[in-house]
DNA sequence: GTGAAAGCGCTAACAT
DNA sequence: ATGTTAGCGCTTTCAC
């Protein structure tokens, strides 16, 4: 419709003025037409579509104390782990009337804060996609905003994160039918969070049945550190390999066929993520697959569900919602079945 | 740095209290520190961050009319191509005091126009990447808003693109040496900017030197629609092929071993982008480097200037504006050395 | 059902 | 060098 052709954006009084009303009744068309009368309400809307008017933004987050926009943080958008992440915000947040900001830190945990701190001047709340921070800066972060963390677990800030047991105890279990008995974990980060829990319920599940896991590493979790890794393996005296993630698998194996190991024949192996690339290469990888857009979708709700619960919502349906949210601060429920990774079986692993 | 610690955030009034000066000597200490005594500056940045301040963004959005933030939309974060796009828009607005809010619109034209519309009323301006959508909405956009496009060269908005032309010279020059006379292009979509630009220096290139090319396709830019491709390349009696981009390329070559074709034996490959995942295939693919963070960083940078001009304007800000964002719109150089395209040469390549 | 008035928190003339 | 004043454009009591 009309904009005003000179770059001057159209304000409430505009409409109001050629509506023949006053400036609150065209607000209150907008935000709660319900109590205009229907034929003031044809006159508002009719004249601020034919001004092309739209409110400003800044305004409005002034006088309502919110921006309807949410911050998301996430350690590398290059990494094809995160990119389904980041697809899955935006979507759900976009829909509710949210815009995303994105940041990246380059998966430093410094850059990681100072962005945090920079985006809870402009957002309603943020999300930290598998921080590296500490957990004193988490909690301290934690006090300043509402705020959700996905990819990993805490008891004082909301937090989602996936079950990786399903999918481990599959991929255990099926390399330990496979007739693996000494297996190798390609370890990523030290310090991650994730890797420590991979490691762990790898170590449970290999224990549990008899399997003697050695664990190399640390890696860095990239195609390269699978490279460097692969080498390893060979001289551990292992059958089967357990990789951090997708990537380091994807770089072992690659390493391994230019050595001439046969991938499953002599190495089995068995990634972490499923990305995209794992399906493509040959021999088709197997590998863990983690429910991204899931995890995605649900730390947006719950981000979602605190907004509205601090934003004084009467118990509606989101006191529900973010009641679990916030109990989330406590033993969050990885239970949700749509959160379990589940084992993709490829051409990675065969008989020993 | 004790920050209140009920939920209320310090205001301007807050800090000047404590410091027992007005609020603008506040807001002058920082916004023009040299333009308040030394003493009295120390006072009020003590005071400040003795409160935890951080000034209002909505306000200062409000009065100042700018809000520091920018919008960016993709066709699609997951593609790898887009990665290094946003990582380096990102950084660059970042390093400038800007954030930027990204949105996805999952390649569809009409997604994207509602979300550049949505995005228009809640930052200083646009990059859109790849745009799939209309020149006519393209320029309608563009009146309402401070707007950059990259990758598609237009003469009415501003726009930045790569230079295909070197690598695309080299490609044609290199596979021509190695004794190739009959080649295939894979077509990636039909009315895709960049897939005409890129068949049409493809073709410039080949008649040049006496090739015969065979257009193939259009294709699905996916693993997938190269998969489709192999089976008609093995039709069409070629030795060599251009795909569209790297994703056609691998999966391309995928399908091909997998039906027994040696490459570059009896094919040889060239792929378009050199995203991560053509180093790390076997063999490594041999493909048209696009220096996608130098066209990052120049549109986020023509965006800047863009917008400080927008802001220095001395008088009615809003007609010269848009007059010099057209101008921005003459002839973009896409000359500049950085913007070249360059080839890789792996392993997909070799003698016919 | 509608208007008038009072700010939201900040910056920028304009005094002083 | 600093304080006073007047809004930025909107929402929201509070009257009518």
């Amino acid at each position: 419709m009309g904009a005003p052709d000179d770059g001057s954006r159209a304000t409430i009084r505009a409409v109001a003025a050629l509506a023949g009303v006053s400036p609150s009744t065209v607000s209150r068309t907008l935000n709660n037409p319900e109590l205009v009368n229907a034929e003031t309400r044809r006159r508002v809307l009719d004249s601020a579509d034919r001004l092309g008017y739209q409110p400003n933004r800044a305004a409005q987050s002034l006088v309502l104390g919110r921006t309807m926009s949410v911050g998301l943080i996430v350690p590398d958008i290059g990494n094809p782990f995160f990119a389904p992440f980041i697809k899955g915000v935006e979507a759900y947040f976009r829909d509710k009337g949210y815009a995303v900001f994105l940041a990246d830190t380059d998966e430093d945990a410094v850059t990681e804060v100072a962005l945090a701190e920079a985006m809870i001047e402009r957002a309603d709340g943020l999300i930290l996609c598998s921080p590296r921070m500490s957990g004193t800066r988490l909690r301290s972060l934690a006090a300043k905003t509402t705020m959700v963390m996905a990819n990993r677990l805490s008891r004082t800030v909301p937090s989602i994160s996936m079950d990786v047991r399903p999918g481990i105890e599959q991929a255990v279990s099926h390399v330990h039918a496979l007739g693996h008995r000494r297996c190798a974990f390609l370890g990523g980060p030290r310090d991650s969070w994730s890797n420590r829990q991979r490691r762990r319920f790898l170590e449970a599940g290999c224990a549990a049945r008899g399997i003697e896991l050695v664990e190399l590493g640390p890696y860095e979790p990239r195609f390269s550190g699978g490279f460097r890794a692969a080498d390893e393996v060979l001289a551990a005296n292992v059958t089967a390999v357990f990789a951090y993630n997708d990537l380091v698998a994807l770089g072992a194996l690659s390493r391994l066929q230019a050595r001439g190991v046969a991938v499953p024949g002599e190495i089995g192996l068995v990634g972490f993520d499923d990305i995209p690339m794992a399906s493509m290469v040959s021999p088709p990888l197997t590998t863990i697959a983690v429910p991204i857009p899931a995890v995605a979708r649900t730390a947006a709700a719950m981000l979602l569900a605190l907004l509205g619960k601090e934003a004084g919502l009467p118990s509606g349906p989101a006191a529900l919602t973010s009641a679990s949210a916030v109990s989330a601060a406590a033993p969050p429920p990885p239970s949700a079945p749509e959160l379990a990774t589940r084992l993709v079986i490829r051409s990675t692993t065969g008989p020993t």
